[in-house]
DNA sequence: TCAATCATCAACCAAACGGTTGACAACGCA
DNA sequence: TGCGTTGTCAACCGTTTGGTTGATGATTGA
């Protein structure tokens, strides 16, 4: 019972996987379609696809023996909530660093070690 | 061979790695320090740190016996441009969707299939 | 109806992953 | 000098992953 955003940075792991995502963004396609251009098997591909509906990234329609894939842009929200709110963290936690340095620096104290 | 993109979304998979950085983003810490709220062995935490590193997400340095490891927030970045190239491309053509279909309802012809 | 098409299921395989335990390297300090 | 501390290396183990081939399901079109 992995959590989402664990599935979501695994599906985006594979570079293959990558792909189909980037020419998705394009335009909705078949399982055949997208396998085409791939040095492996067409089953390879539909796991491939499989992991990314999994990870809620992309949805199969039906039409006729046809499975047009269609990605899910939002799931990209998830990621990006995830990294600016570390990024912002981490972009604070460095203002204060620097804060720190310039108040040391100020009242002419050496620096050492690693902030605790 | 695996490519840096790969490298930093498979580190970011694993739950434990992102609590890491997570946590890194707060101060920097020793391996021990890392490792100590985790029910797994510190061996096993070096490891994930390793995987880390190896992604670009994080350096060491040398302190004696010590490690201090330090968050590499700059890597965001990468993943960020990943991220943000797709998903505005997903929504220019969900723009470009939705001009057809506008088109299309205005001229009165039926919609059919799926983009090409 | 029935053959062709599109996709998935199932079984299998080798390699990678996340964990373990045990040994050892590097360093500071008493 | 030598001992305690900190971290990594090595070997091992079970599970997951990314691929294969072969069979099967589902649906359309002739």
């Amino acid at each position: 019972m992995d959590d989402r955003l664990s599935k979501v940075f695994a599906a985006l792991a594979d570079p293959t996987r990558r792909d189909l995502v980037a020419r998705l963004t394009r335009a909705d396609a078949t399982v055949g379609e997208l396998a085409e251009p791939y040095p492996i098997s067409v089953q390879a591909v539909s796991k491939h696809l499989k992991v990314l509906e999994d990870a809620g990234l992309v949805t199969k329609a039906r039409q006729a023996q046809r499975r047009p894939v269609h990605l899910e842009a939002e799931v990209f929200d998830l990621m990006t909530a995830w990294i600016e709110r570390y990024r912002r963290q981490a972009e604070e936690r460095y203002s204060r660093l620097d804060a720190v340095l310039a108040d040391l620096n100020a009242t002419d104290n050496p620096t050492e070690g690693i902030a605790s």
